[in-house]
DNA sequence: TTGGAATGTCAACAAAGCTGACGTATTGTT
DNA sequence: AACAATACGTCAGCTTTGTTGACATTCCAA
């Protein structure tokens, strides 16, 4: 935390200022736009949206999960995740198996059609986001991580770190 | 862009993997929740929701703008928009006067209580967002805008940048 | 065996986006 | 002067995604 190799004296001192918060502010609103406008560009030709993108997207991250602990992450009702499920169930993306030790529970998985969809979903996030990445660079990128956990509420946080895996 | 005052020789060619994507992806997603909460609760007494605040956000920003300019800004269509100005005019937080030199525009203020909503609004959201800066610290900051900046679209970029203001 | 947890479902509703159509006032152009 | 284009507002209808509240079923555990 030291103020070492840093020579911008005037940045570290008003980086905090109204103005400069207000930028991020606008930053985030701007950038999540685009953060999500390719995905759903490939979901409005079928007839999904958002949050059957979320659903799929942590079902392939997190396969067997149930619905309670999906319920959690994505911080919903159940009868708004469910109306979303009944239509990826129906469409054959997701499978929903009763569970082994506890049979009220359903674990969720993805079918090779649901993996299609998730494929084609996060590659086209992913290169948006890779696209930002290369032009902003790893210090950046690292700066990036930084602040959004930090503006995390705890419980999200929770989640986030818990998501870390074995390649990391 | 030269590589020299980086120690970090495996960071820098792994930070684009699939998995460090990834760990992006999910950081803005839970991110922007903190980033809308605090705001959204304050909304919920009321019978505002999301859309009041940004649209207040930005005729606070800039004072008597167009209800075109502001449709292309929010990048929502002018039957969403007016639901929601016609609420904000109706309830006296937002002054929609008729244009001098072009008539056909409406230019939009926000009254003292428009103002004081406001207030209470991005003083909010700006408490979390300081409160992130700080425990990330400028660099992260400045890298946190860059990746952002990056992630736009052109357009919202166009409109970012010309948001700068004065005191920048 | 009974209470509570996990799940699913029905109904009703609200916020906030969309398209399409239409009207009016104003401005610019021919 | 006539006409086209622009800015704005509005009506109607639709979709997605969230919400509450109520209720049934299944099943684990005390």
């Amino acid at each position: 935390m030291g103020d070492g190799p840093q020579p911008q004296t005037g940045q570290s001192l008003l980086f905090l200022t109204d103005e400069q918060l207000r930028k991020g502010i606008e930053a985030m609103f701007f950038a999540y736009r685009g953060f999500t406008a390719d995905p759903d560009r490939i979901l409005e030709d079928k007839s999904y949206g958002r949050a059957h993108h979320r659903a799929i997207h942590f079902i392939h991250r997190s396969p067997g999960t149930t619905v309670n602990n999906l319920l959690s992450i994505l911080g919903v009702t159940k009868q708004s995740l469910n109306r979303v499920l009944r239509t990826l169930i129906e469409d054959g993306l997701v499978a929903s198996t009763v569970g082994k030790k506890d049979k009220r529970e359903r674990h969720l998985h993805l079918t090779a059609e649901g993996e299609a969809l998730e494929r084609a979903l996060s590659d086209a996030q992913r290169d948006r986001m890779r696209a930002a990445y290369r032009a902003a660079g790893p210090a950046a990128v690292a700066g990036f991580r930084q602040v959004l956990e930090a503006m995390m509420d705890d419980q999200a946080r929770h989640h986030y770190e818990a998501m870390k895996d074995v390649t990391e």
